[in-house]
DNA sequence: GCCAACGTTGGC
DNA sequence: GCCAACGTTGGC
């Protein structure tokens, strides 16, 4: 069981898209870390903080869970797709991605109020530089920031 | 295998 | 829109 941070842009996936939708496949993956993350290092169960990026004011959204084993991205093989990849063979595909599923909605935590918490410091997703769009996250780390969803915004 | 050029991410 | 930081590409 790992916990991890996912990034997601809301103006194309939200967490109340996600709410709505139940469950969604992580496309759009085109970095080989975060790839292999998702391939490797994932197990059906585990939790992450779903995470709104590119946006007015970034940070954590909600909480999502790993639900499938990883498959491929069908979204690289798509000519009209914003994430195609013409140098992926079907036959061997480049990006494999999992599916992750809705679990809850939590007071929003802003990254500029992620970045006041020592006990946050050494968080990956606050390290100078960072722009993995999934990354680890420790237990201690989980436990620190979870309790904070379940405060009313 | 090095490294410069280029493209992308993502906060501000 | 700017720009720092990083990843990828491709020539050599």
């Amino acid at each position: 069981m790992q916990y991890w941070l996912m990034k997601s842009e809301p103006d194309e996936v939200s967490i109340d898209d996600l709410a709505r939708a139940g469950t969604v496949p992580w496309s759009g993956v085109r970095n080989y870390q975060a790839r292999n993350f998702m391939r490797d290092a994932m197990q059906v169960g585990d939790l992450a903080f779903f995470y709104h990026s590119g946006c007015a004011e970034p940070g954590i959204a909600g909480i999502c869970e790993v639900c499938s084993e990883p498959y491929p991205d069908a979204t690289q093989f798509d000519p009209h797709s914003a994430y195609h990849d013409p140098k992926s063979a079907p036959d061997k595909p480049r990006w494999l991605l999992r599916d992750v599923r809705f679990v809850g909605k939590g007071r929003y935590l802003p990254l500029a109020e992620l970045r006041s918490y020592v006990e946050l410091a050494n968080m990956r997703l606050l390290a100078r530089g960072n722009r993995l769009s999934i990354t680890p996250v420790t237990a201690e780390e989980w436990a620190f920031i979870n309790r904070f969803m379940a405060e009313k915004s």
